[in-house]
DNA sequence: AAACTAAGCTTAATCGTTTAAACTGCCAAA
DNA sequence: TTTGGCAGTTTAAACGATTAAGCTTAGTTT
C-alpha cells in the first residue's frame, strides 16, 4: 500500500516549502527565479519518487477540470461510437478528457446526466440534444457552461451547433430516387419533435413537391424509438400495401438497419421489387446483398469542430455562438435504382 | 455569470457555520444534533440557491472520486459500444461516472491513459487489455488501484477478470463445423499473443485433433490489427485455394464483419460453397443473406459483473482476486452448414 | 452550590495544489 | 552609512467540503 507522492513529499525530501517544487514542476522557475541546482534537485527527487500531479486538487484550485461532458443517445450505436472516438482524440490532443452518457433519448436521463456531470465540474459539454430538452440547455446557459450540440439542434441563434443539412440530405436522397423514375417513395423517419427529424421530413417532401408529386398520406411510416415491434408492424405494413411502393428512404442508420433486415426476411428484391435509400453510413451495409445507397455524414469533422468551438467557448467565453452547417454527400450504389 | 453555490454561500444566507450547512445537507443532523428549525431553513435555502455539491472538493477531501476509467480498444467498434453501456449503466446504479478512453490496441496509448486516468484520481479500472501492457497491470498493482480485465486476460491468478471461455468457444464451433461434414475447416485470427487469442486457437486445433483431422497448416489465416488491406489479400488467398476450404471460423467480431463483405464481394455462396461461423454478435449479420452461426457472448453479465468485482476491491481491498470464466453461447443457423 | 449533561452550535484542521506577497541575505550604489 | 535591488526562498491564503473536537448555554443532579 504505497501512497501517492505530493508536493508536499517532495518538498520534504528536498527540504524546501512546497511553493518551490509547484514553480518548478509547472515550469515557472523562471519567474519564480528558482536557483537551478534546488530545481534539477527538484526534478530529480520528483522523478524518483514517480510523482504525478493531482488533478483534482488542481481543478478544486483552479475551477477548471479539462473534463469534457459527452451526452449521446446510445454510445452502443456505432454511429454515436465513432462520435466519441474521434471527439476523444480530439480532446486527447488538447488536453481534455471525455467523460461520457448515454441519454437513451429520455429527457430524465439526460438531465440525470448533465446534473453529475455539472457536479463533478466539467468545464463543458458535447451535447447530441434529447427531446424536449431545451429547459436543460436554458440551464447551462445560465449557469454559464459552454455547450456545443451535435447531429441534433434546436432553432436558436444563441447556440452553438455542428450538424449537417439535413434538409438537403434528404431532399437530394428522394430527388436521386425520382431521377430513377421511382414513383412512390416511402418515407421511414421516427415521431418526434426534433429539429433535424422536421427538417429530413421536409427535405423529402419538398422534393417531392417540387417533382409535382401527388398524395403521400400513406407513404409516411412514423414510428416510435426504442420500439422493434412497432417499427416490424408499422414497416411491414408499409411493405404490404406491395406493388404501391416502389422506394423506401430511411432518415436514419439504425432505422436504415432495422429496415434492411425486415426487407431481407420478407424476401422483397433489392431494387428490382423496391428501391433504397439509407441514412449515414454502415459497415453493415457491405454485407447486404446489394450495394447500398446512402447519405454520408462527415462524422469526423463534425467530432473535431465541436471540439474546437467547445474549446474556444471555454477558453473565451466572450467568444461568439457558433453554428456549422456541413454538406453531407450521398453515396450512389446499385439500391436505390438502375 | 452567476457563480455556483457553496456550502460557505448557504451558511452566510441562514447565517449558521459551513459545518452546519454541511452536516444537514448530508443528512447527519440527527448525530450532529442539529435544531430542527434550522435544519429546515438550511435546506429551504439550500433549494432556493440551487446548491450542487462540487464532487471535486469532495473528491479531493475524501480520496475518493467515485469515478471508474474505462479502457477498451476502440469505443466505435459495437462489442465495446455495447460493454461500454453496461458498464456505464451498472456503473450509475452504483454511484459511479465513467470515464473511457480507446486504446486502440496501442501499449503506448493504454499507458498514457492509464497515466491521465490515475491523476483524475480514478477509484478503479476496467480494462479491456491490449497487447504488452502486462506491466502496465503490474504497476496498477503495486499503485494499488484495483482493476479488473475484461474480454482479455493474463495468465495470473492474482487479477480479477470476467471472460468467456474461449477455449470452448472455437471448440464447439469447430466441432459443429465438423459434424456438418466440413473437412477443410479454416480459421481466421489476428497475430497477437493475447490469452484469448492463444486460447481460440488452441480450441480450433484441439477440435480438429480430436477428431482426427489432418494437416492445417495452410488453412490458418493470421493477420494483422488494424490493416485492412493485409486481411484482404490473406483472407483472398484463403479462399482462392477453391475448393480446399469447405468451412471458416472467423475469431472476433471485426474478422466477422471483413470476412463476410468479402465474401460477398467474391461471390462465394453460403453454406453451399463455403460454411461460416463467426464470433460475436452483430445486427450487421441479419443483413447478410444467409443467416449466420456465430459465438454468442452475454455482453450485459460480462458488464454487470466486472463493475461489481471492481466496486467489491474498491471499497474492500482485502477482498480476494476473482476469475469469472463465463460460457459462451453458439447460435446455430444456416451458415455453418445444412 | 457545585458538578454534570445535553443540545446546538462553531472552530479549525485537512485533502493537494497554486500563487501573490513577504521575507532574508547579500551586494552595489549613493 | 544608508538605501535599494535582486536572487532565492518561505508564508499563508485560497479552492469547497468534511468532521473531530471544543465551546456555550441551559437545565438537571447531587
Amino acid at each position: 500500500m504505497q501512497k501517492k507522492t505530493s508536493l508536499k513529499d517532495i518538498a520534504e525530501a528536498v527540504n524546501v516549502s512546497t511553493a518551490l517544487v509547484s514553480y518548478v514542476l509547472n515550469n515557472k522557475e523562471k519567474q519564480a527565479r528558482v536557483n537551478l541546482q534546488t530545481a534539477e534537485e527538484i526534478k530529480r527527487v520528483a522523478k524518483k519518487m514517480s510523482y504525478r500531479p493531482n488533478q483534482v486538487a488542481k481543478s478544486l484550485k483552479s475551477g477548471k477540470s479539462l473534463a469534457i461532458g459527452l451526452i449521446v443517445a446510445d454510445i452502443s450505436n456505432p454511429f454515436f461510437g465513432y462520435l466519441a472516438r474521434t471527439i476523444e482524440e480530439e480532446s486527447k490532443k488538447k488536453g481534455y478528457t471525455v467523460i461520457f452518457g448515454s441519454s437513451d433519448e429520455s429527457m430524465k436521463k439526460s438531465q440525470e446526466l448533465i446534473e453529475t456531470l455539472i457536479n463533478r465540474q466539467i468545464d463543458g459539454f458535447i451535447i447530441a440534444p434529447a427531446e424536449e430538452t431545451e429547459k436543460q440547455l436554458t440551464y447551462l446557459k445560465k449557469a454559464n457552461i459552454p455547450f456545443v450540440l451535435i447531429d441534433r439542434y434546436f432553432k436558436d441563434s444563441a447556440l452553438s451547433y455542428v450538424v449537417i443539412n439535413n434538409f438537403k440530405a434528404t431532399y437530394q436522397a428522394t430527388q436521386k430516387l425520382l431521377e430513377k423514375g421511382k414513383k412512390r417513395i416511402a418515407f421511414v423517419c421516427y415521431k418526434n419533435k426534433l429539429q433535424h427529424t422536421k427538417e429530413r421530413y421536409r427535405g423529402y417532401i419538398e422534393a417531392l413537391k417540387d417533382h409535382g408529386s401527388a398524395d403521400i398520406n400513406e407513404l409516411i411510416c412514423e414510428v416510435e424509438f426504442n420500439n422493434p415491434s412497432y417499427f416490424k408492424k408499422e414497416f411491414g405494413q408499409l411493405l404490404k400495401t406491395g406493388s404501391k411502393v416502389d422506394a423506401v428512404l430511411f432518415s436514419t442508420n439504425a432505422l436504415s438497419i432495422m429496415g434492411l433486415k425486415q426487407i431481407m426476411e420478407t424476401g422483397i428484391r433489392v431494387p428490382e421489387d423496391l428501391a433504397l435509400f439509407c441514412f449515414d453510413q454502415s459497415e453493415s451495409y457491405d454485407l447486404f446483398y446489394c450495394p447500398i445507397s446512402y447519405v454520408h455524414q462527415p462524422l469526423e469533422e463534425i467530432g473535431q469542430k465541436a471540439v474546437q468551438m467547445l474549446i474556444d467557448r471555454m477558453s473565451n467565453h466572450q467568444s461568439a455562438y457558433q453554428q456549422l452547417v456541413l454538406d453531407p454527400e450521398l453515396i450512389i450504389k446499385r439500391s436505390s435504382g438502375t
